[in-house]
This record gives C-alpha cells, structure tokens and sequence, in this order.
DNA sequence: CAGGCGTATGACGAAATTGTGACGATTCGG
DNA sequence: CCGAATCGTCACAATTTCGTCATACGCCTG
C-alpha cells in the first residue's frame, strides 16, 4: 500500500526493537524512515534531513524526549513538523507534559504497529488541509474535493490526470520535465517510461477542450502551463 | 490556536489524567475550562457556572453519565447545552444514543486530543447556525437521535452505516479516502480490510434508495457526498 | 525543401479499481 | 437453543484506467 506517498518520517527511539518495528511497518506502508538512537542525533537529523513527520520516545538517553521536543518546537526550522510522542504506560503523567510541550498526539507502549500508521496518516492529512484550490485562466481545481473545472463547469479526470493537472498549476509558468513530471505524479521509484508522460498530457489537453491550450510543450524539456 | 474564543467548557470525568489532558488542549484551543470528578459534582457547576459546552463521561462515580445527562437534559438552565459523551467501548454508545438520552455527539476512548478539540467546534459551529441535524437533498439526519430520513421517512441503519453516513456529511462535498473513514468509523486500532468499506458503502446505498446516489465514488481516491 | 528529431495521436491489451452477491462468524433477543 | 440481524471477507464480473507501441505530424536546421 503506497499511502505514505514517499513522505519522510524520523523515528527518535533508543531501544532498537521498537525502533526497527516502527521503521518496517513505515516503510511498508510507503514511507520513507530514517532514525535516531538519542536525542542529540535526533535533533541534528531533525534539522538536516526536514522530515515530515517525527515519532519521539520519550525515554531517550543523553537528552529527554521532551527537551527534545521542546527544542524542535522552538526552532524555526522544525517548529511545525508534527511530532507523535511515544511513552511506557507508567509514564502517563510526562505524556500530558508531552503535549505541554507542543507534541501533536501520543501513543503509549505496547501499540500496535497499524494503530501508529494510521495516526501519523490522520496527523498528516490534517495539515493537508492546506490544499487550496488553484485557478489558472478558466481552468479552476479544489484538491481537497478533487474536482476540476473550466468555465465553471465540471470536468471528470481520473486520478493521474488530476496529480498531473495539479502538479503543473502548482508550478504555473514553468517548466516540467518528464522526469519531474513522473517523480510528482507518478511516484519517485516509478518504472515507467517517460514518453507515457506525453501520452496522458494528451488525454489531459482532449479533456479540458479548448482550455487545454494552457498546457504548453517545450521542444526539448517538457512541459509548462501558460502564465497569463 | 484561539478559536475557542474564550467559551466555557465543564468538563465531567473522574479519570485525572484523561481531564487533565483534555482540559490542557482544550485550554491551549483557548477555551475556558472548568472540571467535576463525579456527577453530582458536575451537575452543580453545571448550573452554577453555566458552561457552552459539558463534556461527560459515562462511567462516573455516584451517578452516572447517563443519569447526569438526562438530568441536564431536563433542566431548563441546561437543557441546551450542548454534550459530548466520552465512552470506554464503541459498542456501548450505540445503544445509549439510541437511547435518545439527548447527548450531542459521542467520543470513544482512546481518543486523540485533536479529535476532540475539533469536534467540540464542529458541533459549537453547528449550535450557532442553528442548524442541528445535517442535510444533503432529500437526506436528514439527527446525530443525537441516531436517525436518519429520506423525504422525511425514516430508514432504520445499522451503527456502522449510521457513522459512515454522518461522517460523509460531516465532511460533505470533500473526498474522504478509505484509510480515513476507517478511521473514522471504524476507529484507530481496526484490523480492517480497505475493502470492507465498499461493501458498506454499497449497503448504504442501497438502504437510502434512490437517494444512495449523494454518494459518489471517487475513482482512486475514495467516496464523497455530492454538494448540491 | 528535405531530413532528422521530438511530439501528438490513436489503438490495444494489461492492470487496477469498484460493484455485487454470497458465505460464515458473531451477537443479541427471545 | 434458535432465528434474525449485523459484520467482515471473499470471489467474480463489469468497468475504467493505464502503459506501451506504431505511426503520423510538425518544427528546426542545414
């Protein structure tokens, strides 16, 4: 299941267990994991690699998991990476302390795996909420309700034409090429050949009519939606 | 985060450290809070301090939930203030709801802070525009009597189509994918196949009849309540 | 203006997704 | 204990969507 959508995650946990549990189930579930066995090593990948999602045990060595995050909190860099708190069930009062702190939710231990997945997917689609609709001439797009319309009215795309579609309103102006193209849309471990690329901006044109002009080619690079 | 504008939230549970972590983030969501340990109690501030919003969980010491709930219900001071009931288990709410025991919505433990935070604003929102029970078309229901109509003839669900359908219009015109109503509905530890959802979809449908069309699908994404 | 290269187009089989009906397990009330 | 209701899962069919290819077209250069 390929729902994680490549999103980085930084596990900040000790006991190797734990931390190996978490990182196959992640990375199962399509994300990308990296992790840190303290809390000074897991503030400076904190800084270096910008996950987007960070699980933080609170029992850590060298640094507690709430300096930890309170550090992160404070920091203009990582202020707004979403961080799930890990406690042991005796802890339970550090875990309010945790939230205290500006952690985003927590689960004690033992959890199960799914159960830690589908948080961190919640988590993240909340911030999601981000998802403006976009306009471009008389094409307009609303991700969160996945629809697309030109002169007001509704156009039916399937799901690739969509990301497409999104993908170049989100870089109005300039120019895609396939690689990017198949590495936005299509995933960033995608086998598939580049020229499929044309094939779908062609289905993308047929579908948005006349307004498919906005969709412009670029002999040699890719493609590009017009400005104006 | 300021939007709880100041309201006055009582808070009714004689666990300390699931109040004290409720009243943390519903504070930092910049509500006022106040909290009972037991039902009695609770029912006192509830008339002294005359909250917009009583949070009550159903197993209380001296009185429970249920009990205190309908008193408050009775009550003219009371009688409408909104309630968010708190629940060990999934499988009792349905039955004490159906109960029409008058509460406004229902949360089960474990729940996520975020969760609740938000809820309580759904349904603050929902108190302002006056407007208690959603409608989509021909589609109305009341989330506190767990009943649906369609034109205005009831149509008996099951607990699970019920939350399916509530959540679908809580977030109406918004593609939901099934990850997220699994979620939802199902709940954070559920073991359940994605699948699962369609066929419940598909019961959905087919209960409300020609009205079952509201309910789109999303081909890639997941499902969605038609807007108009 | 011809050749070469990159792109557009249309077609087609493969793959993915969803709808549907059925089945067994479980629960609940009687 | 039985029967009805509910639920999760499965297999299969219908449909849509996808990736690739062969070919046609168009732009640029020389």
């Amino acid at each position: 299941m390929e729902t994680g959508s490549g999103r980085k995650i930084l596990i900040i946990e000790d006991e190797n267990d734990v931390a190996d549990l978490l990182s196959l189930n992640l990375r199962k579930a399509g994300f990308r994991v990296s992790t840190a066995a303290d809390g000074a090593n897991g503030l400076q990948k904190a800084r270096d690699d910008r996950p987007d999602f960070i699980i933080l045990d609170l029992m850590l060595p060298k640094m507690s998991g709430l300096e930890v995050c309170r550090v992160l909190k404070g920091d203009t860099v990582t202020a707004h990476t979403p961080i799930l708190m890990l406690t042991a069930k005796a802890e339970e009062i550090d875990r309010i302390v945790g939230l205290e702190f500006g952690a985003d939710d927590y689960v004690t231990k033992p959890f199960s795996p799914r159960e830690i997945v589908l948080r961190i997917r919640a988590i993240l689609r909340r911030g999601e909420t981000a998802d403006e609709s976009l306009k471009a001439g008389p094409i307009s797009i609303d991700p969160a309700r996945h629809q697309v319309r030109v002169n007001g009215k509704p156009v039916r795309l399937t799901s690739l034409e969509f990301k497409l579609l999104r993908t170049l309103m989100q870089r109005r102006g300039r120019v895609q090429d396939r690689d990017r193209l198949l590495n936005e849309v299509w995933g960033y471990e995608s086998v598939i050949d580049t020229r499929t690329v044309d094939t779908h901006v062609r289905r993308l044109r047929e579908k948005l009519g006349k307004a498919g002009d906005v969709i412009e080619t670029v002999r040699g690079f890719g493609y590009r939606l017009r400005e104006n």
